[in-house]
Parts: structure tokens; C-alpha cells; sequence
DNA sequence: TTGAAAGCGCTAACAC
DNA sequence: GTGTTAGCGCTTTCAA
């Protein structure tokens, strides 16, 4: 049996026949193939030549074989529960790394891992040397997977800083705390005094970070009122947050959100409070998203920068993966606050 | 030179390892990994626990070598230009297919491809059997690729019919028609006679299909006014087209856009204009996403039904990759409207 | 600088 | 049923 209904088209080139068109020896033309120095002008163009001819390409099965690389990095959706992402967040990350593998011969693998089943699938691929190193994102706080990785000697990077630093796991981040405390002093400076947030989840350092960053903007400035209710970045629970505030000091001014979907709810809230955005309470959210440009009034928001932080994510990996033991920073990318309509 | 820095984990037991542990052959073992039903009980049970014993796994690489099957399938995400994908679509259907594929031993290779050298990468891809089959989405009713892929012998299947039916390469899509038509309908039925649409680009079937539902809602009803403006799923083309139907007809009661981003922007220019939501002018959104909900009013929409045609399209594809020459029927899935407070 | 040759770990055809 | 064996296409010493 030709194996499972295969019908695989003629079979291509090999090595051995560009050689034997090229009247020289399976060595060379692998040599030549690998970019290798040590092979003459002459014997160069007449391997070339001959693979141009032939259409050669290198069979990835038997290279593997050999050389005991996959060419084959894994990014990990390490998402717990049904979590989404808010737009631009996949979708631009993963267009960030797929640019900047694309100039390297690395293949990428996409796996989302929510369930423990999963994740252990995703520890058995890597441990089995299925792929040559993982990049993941989405993580909480407490996930064991990154550690384990790493633990079992696979080149490991993660997005977003994790809550405990992992030895030997770089990490790429926008600069959440950055981010948050221009938007809280943003705030501030309007001359709001009566400042809340809606955090995140505090076992995310997104949430953790968003927080402090709030704190931060705040630290030292005397006659602010400040008021923190916790988040878990959705919607209903942004809303849900926001009527606990409003409930706590009626007389609140503003309000940042570490989510524009909490943002989002936030704005319901308050019109159901009967309050003015942005006269009665001002309104800043986290990440950008399309639905920052479409809540009525449109929220103001703090944009991270996804696709470079994809591609940053990918530079760590490759670097990891070709250097080991190579201590690698973490990359902190800057974030932008865009002001709109709601503060 | 032990490869580019490479320290791989301590070598991985091989099948001969296992075939000595058990006492038995080699060709043994691979017919116990393979599942072969022509191995004896006591056999399979001495092998078994030689596996379990030591760990073992298959080198994937070897095994490829030999069967000429790579065991990954490609997601080609085909977009044109910077255009995004609106919040549940790119993550829902990864997840569904990371589900399907789960329980097969296939892997999924993702690659963005936007630009011509991108496509190009991955005509090469495919030619030079890196892959065992190809899922497309995204696609825009003119792109070569699919029926280049096809003709290069390979299984491909596409998520959104292809605006001319390719032979050999099955698709995914939701009931756009449909959808449109519950949308179109339900409008009517709530007394709305002047009723707009704003269209998708008529390159995509999306686009092409949610007109035809609008249409088909209103075919043979007498008094109803139809206005049709073009759009291209943005929401400021959505504004812009909202701006153009209110010039052309002021006293419009309806609108169905054909995504709820151009609904976004269609309700900012009912708002700019002085009309009421719902009440003046209704409007209807499709996809579902994340900015119907977080509008004002949310946005009443369409929903398809993401994740689930993301597993129907891994189905498609493992069934081509399995069958080849086996005809494959179109899997159309139904869509929903949801009630929210702009219609 | 180049050629020869030894595998990498596995499957599948064939023989017993 | 099970063992034997011939490769799959490539990289990489080792010699020349």
C-alpha cells in the first residue's frame, strides 16, 4: 500500500541527480546547497547551474534526519478558558513573526493550548524534538508549561512578562506600566481628581503592570481621590466593575480601564448612571482595539505596538534557538496613548 | 560542527532500542507503532512495554523520509492589503481547526501571505511537498493561488466559497444568503419599507452573497424602496457609505450592513445626521463581533458560526488529504441573527 | 577543494 | 506472524 491514498506528484529531484548532471559528487552539491566557503568558483556556477536546471530543492525529511533540526518553531495560544483576544492582538502577532521567520528557513506551527490535555500534547512535541523551539503567548500567571519547556532544554520565549521571572525565558512586552501611567496622568492633568481604574486579572502581568502603572501616575500627588475595583478584561465585567465604583464615590471623574472592552462596559455603565463621557467622567482604555474606535464616544486608548511585538518575539526565538546559552534581555517595546473622544 | 548550537536533549531511544528491549525485529515494532492488525497478542504486549519502558516516539523525520508524507498541513491566510479580520474570525477558526486536527496526527503550519512573493512562497511550499494539504482563508474571489495549488496536485480546501467554483477544492462558508435574508427580512417585517444596504467588495463572495440575501428578502414586495451602496467591510467606508444613502434617500427607515464594522460606521453617521437609532433608522450588522456589542445602540447582527467552520475545514482537508480523487460537497453552515438594540 | 562512504531512523516488500 | 533487508535523501567525517 502506497501509504494512506498519497498521490503525491512525480517524484523531485535529488541530490544524486544534480550531481550526476553536474559531473560532480553528492558532497559537493551539498556543500553548495549549505553555503559552504570551500568550494571553487568554477565547481559553484556548474552545481548551480545544474540545480537551476533541474529545479532541485532539498528534502526537509532527509536534512531533518540528519542534522536533528526540525527548521520548525511552535507558537503556543496558551489561553485558559474561552478567553479571545480583542482584535488586533492574534491576528497582528502572529503577522509579526510569520515577517520575520519568513527570512529564515523556519516553519511555523500554531497550536492553541487551553485544556491540561493540550498543554501536555505541546510538552510531548517539544520534548520529542518535534519542533526546535516554542514561543508562547497568552499566558497566566501561574502556567507551568514555559518552565517546563525550558526545563527540558528547548529554546523557549514568551509573550508578556510573566509574573515570575523564568531563567532562561525571554520575554517581549509592550511597556503596560508605561502605558498605563501616561493615560492615568492624561487623566490627571485634565484635572480629573477623583480617579478610578478597572484592573485587570491579577495573575496576569498585563493586569499586574496595567495597575501599577495607574498607581504610579498617581504616587505622591495629594488631593486625588483614588478607587480600584477589579476586572477580568471582558466586557460584562467592566461594566459590573464600573457600577461598584460608581456606587463607592458617586462622585468620581475618570476612569482607566487596563482593557477597552472593560472600557466598553465602563461606558455603558455610566450611561446607565446617567453620566456624561467625557464631561461628567472621563474614560481611557488599553489595547487599541476596532472596538475603541466604536463605542460611542469613542475611547480614548493606549495602543501596543502587536506586530513589532510579534516580531521581536520571533528575533528572540531565532536568537535562542542558534545561541543557546546566550543570556537574552527582555524587549520592552513603547506604547502610545490615542486620544479620542472619551477623555 | 554539531549543526548551528544545537544542544539537543540526550538522544531519543530508536526503534532498533525498542525491537532489542523486546526481543523481537525491527520491521515489528514499526508494524506495532503503525497499528498493523497482523501482529500476535503476546508480541504486541512485549512491545508495548519495551515502548513504555523507554519512552519511545517516532522520529517523525525518518518516518517522513520513507512514506513521502510530511504530516502538516498548511493555514494560508490570504489577505490583501492591511485589511484586518474582525475580532472572533482568525482566532475562532484556529481553534476550531487546532480541535479537528487534534485527534489526527497532523500538524498545522500557518503562514501570512499577502503580498505576491508571499504566494509565491507558498507555491513553492506546496510544489516541493513540504505540506500534505492547504487550508485558504481570506481569500479574495480573483486570487490564482487555490487552483494553482490544486493543479499542482494537491489537496487544497478554502474557507468562503470562491466566487468561481474551482473544481476539486471544496470550501467552507457560512449561509451568507441566508443570513443576509433573515437580516433583510426581519427589517421588513418590522415595518421598514425604505430600506438600505451597505454592501462587502463584490470581489469576495461574502460580499457578493450578502447582497444576494438582501435582495432576495425583498424580491417581489411591492412598496418597498432598495438603495445599495458599496462598501469594503471598514468602518470608515461604512460612514462614508451611510453619508451617500442619507443624500440619496433622507427618509431611509433601514439599513443592513454587511459587516459590523461598516455598521459601526454607518450608526456614527445616523448620529452625525440627527437620526435616531433605532427608532429613525434601524440597522443590522453581521459577523458578531466584538463592536456590535459595544456600540450605541449594539449593533442587532449576523452570526456565523466561526469555530465550528474552522473544524469542518480541517474535516475537508484531512478527507482530500485521505481520498484524493473522492468528490467533496460544500459545507455551508447555518448562521443566526441576534437581536441587540439597533434593530 | 573534492570524492567516497557511513550512517540518520524508519517503512515496506519479501522471504520464511 | 515475524525477521531480513533495501533503500528514502541528505550531511559529514575522512582521505586524497
Amino acid at each position: 500500500m502506497p501509504g494512506p491514498g498519497r498521490a503525491r506528484a512525480a517524484r523531485r529531484p535529488t541530490l544524486e541527480q544534480v550531481a550526476a548532471e553536474a559531473g560532480v559528487s553528492r558532497g559537493t552539491v551539498s556543500r553548495v546547497v549549505n553555503g559552504s566557503l570551500e568550494v571553487s568558483a568554477k565547481t559553484l556556477r556548474l552545481v548551480q547551474d545544474a540545480i537551476d536546471k533541474l529545479g532541485y530543492v532539498p528534502n526537509q525529511a532527509a536534512r531533518s534526519l540528519v542534522t536533528r533540526r526540525t527548521d520548525t518553531v511552535l507558537l503556543v495560544v496558551s489561553e485558559s478558558e474561552a478567553r479571545v483576544f480583542t482584535e488586533p492582538f492574534l491576528g497582528g502577532l502572529v503577522r509579526g513573526l510569520s515577517q520575520e521567520l519568513a527570512t529564515t528557513p523556519l516553519q511555523l506551527n500554531l497550536m492553541m493550548a487551553s485544556t491540561a490535555r493540550q498543554h501536555e500534547r505541546v510538552e510531548q512535541l517539544v520534548r520529542h524534538g518535534h519542533v526546535d523551539g516554542v514561543a508562547l503567548i497568552s499566558l497566566h500567571g501561574d502556567d507551568p508549561l514555559p518552565r517546563n519547556l525550558a526545563a527540558a532544554g528547548a529554546p523557549v520565549v514568551v509573550n508578556g512578562r510573566p509574573v515570575i521571572e523564568i531563567p532562561g525565558v525571554p520575554y517581549v512586552d509592550a511597556d503596560n506600566l508605561a502605558g498605563a501611567r501616561a493615560a492615568t496622568e492624561y487623566l490627571y492633568r485634565q484635572g480629573r481628581r477623583r480617579i478610578a481604574t478597572i484592573t485587570g486579572p491579577q495573575d496576569m502581568c498585563a493586569g499586574i503592570d496595567r495597575l501599577a502603572g495607574f498607581r504610579a501616575a498617581l504616587k505622591g500627588r495629594r488631593g486625588v481621590t483614588r478607587l480600584v475595583a477589579q476586572g477580568d478584561f471582558g466586557q460584562a465585567d467592566g461594566e459590573r466593575a464600573m457600577r461598584e465604583l460608581l456606587a463607592e464615590d458617586p462622585r468620581l471623574d475618570a476612569v482607566f480601564a487596563a482593557s477597552d472592552l472593560m472600557a466598553a462596559g465602563a461606558l455603558r455603565a455610566l450611561r446607565a448612571a446617567g453620566r456624561g463621557v467625557p464631561d461628567d467622567v472621563a474614560v481611557v482604555g488599553f489595547d487599541d482595539s476596532d472596538v475603541a474606535r466604536n463605542t460611542d464616544p469613542a475611547l480614548t486608548s493606549v495602543r501596543q505596538p502587536v506586530q513589532q511585538m510579534g516580531r521581536e518575539l520571533a528575533r528572540l526565538l531565532i536568537s535562542r534557538i542558534s545561541r543557546p546559552d546566550q543570556e537574552l534581555a527582555p524587549v520592552i517595546l513603547p506604547t502610545e496613548l490615542l486620544c479620542r473622544e472619551s477623555a
